[in-house]
DNA sequence: CGTCTTTGACCCGCGC
DNA sequence: GCGCGGGTCAAAGACG
């Protein structure tokens, strides 16, 4: 509960529709489990996504919103099972949230070389001094209600750890983008409370278009809203030496309507990332444009 | 046979 | 200096 959420220079922030300062407070130093507790909290309440919010948040030009729903996806469904909620081809996905911040560095983002030195007795080693900050990457979080983890954004992920959330419940899954020269990350994690809400954090931009759903003709795949998030939310910074495209619209190429023909895409841009700088953390972000409407129970 | 998941060990920054 | 907690790697297994 650290630097998960609140961090002074990575800030990644989960928006709802409550009591969203209490995480975006970052200049309050005493609550420290508090603000897992309100991320908690957040998601517990999380439910309560109304039309109208949205309307919100698209008359709101401050932050970056990128609220996806799905209409049909009442609240009703509530899952307890951790998993065992596996509703294949049923991924209603109705998503909020989002903001992310950006940090200009565009070097080390640490490509670890411990393959190449194997001394023998530690496996792990990594002396390399020269990163000073490591991750300095956007990060992109964004909550989505579905009852299924692996949402389809597009791209292929890897699983390459998974680890236990402390203060709640279900672990924390690290994902990697396949495609070679690709470190996009992704991290996937549940609520507590809301075990249909998943938090998907991103870290890092794609510099390809998917690899997948090539031909015109491809089903099955749901693609989620998640997707269309991403590929908006994601303010594009600067542009590195690959081949970067109007992949901003990425999901243009992807056929979706086959299983969520009826999503509903509200996202917003953000007018202004937050620097994390030390100096200040500014509020009125989120929270300004989010009071406490909708209030609904499942 | 290739790809992705699983899973324990390990790294690392930080607080005590 | 040690323990904690989050993040990552890599070997082995599962899956097609
Ligand atoms: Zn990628």
């Amino acid at each position: 509960m650290e630097d998960v959420l609140g961090n002074s220079s990575c800030s990644q922030y989960m928006v709802n529709n409550l009591p969203l300062q209490s995480i975006f407070d970052l200049s309050s130093s005493e609550d420290e489990k508090i603000r897992s507790l309100g991320f908690m909290d957040l998601l517990g309440v999380q439910d309560l996504i109304g039309p109208p919010f949205l309307e919100i948040i698209a008359a709101q030009p401050s932050p970056s919103l990128i609220s996806t729903q799905v209409p049909p996806a009442p609240p009703s469904m509530k899952i307890e099972s951790p998993e065992a909620i596996n509703q294949p081809a049923t991924p209603n996905s109705s998503s909020i949230s989002s903001a992310s911040s950006e940090a200009f560095n565009d070097e080390p983002v640490k490509v670890d070389d411990r393959e190449e030195n194997q001394q023998k007795t530690k496996k792990q080693l990594k002396p390399k001094k020269t990163n000073q900050k490591r991750q300095r990457e956007p990060r992109f979080a964004f909550m989505t209600k579905s009852e299924v983890d692996h949402l389809e954004d597009g791209y292929r992920w890897r699983k390459y750890g998974q680890k236990a959330v402390k203060n709640s419940s279900f672990p924390r899954s690290y994902y990697r983008c396949t495609t070679a020269s690709c470190n996009v990350k992704k991290r996937v994690e549940r609520s507590f409370n809301d075990p249909s809400i998943v938090v998907t954090t991103y870290e890092g931009q794609h510099s390809h278009p998917s690899p997948i759903m090539p031909g015109p003709n491809l089903g099955g795949s749901h693609l989620s809203s998640a997707m269309s998030a991403a590929a908006i939310g994601m303010p594009m910074q600067r542009t590195p030496p690959h081949h970067q495209q109007p992949f901003t619209n990425s999901l243009s190429p992807l056929n979706f309507g086959h299983n969520i023909g009826s999503i509903n895409n509200n996202f917003l841009q953000e007018r202004g990332i937050f620097n994390p700088g030390p100096a200040g953390p500014s509020h009125g972000l989120l929270q300004d444009i989010l009071p406490s409407y909708m209030l609904k129970e499942e």
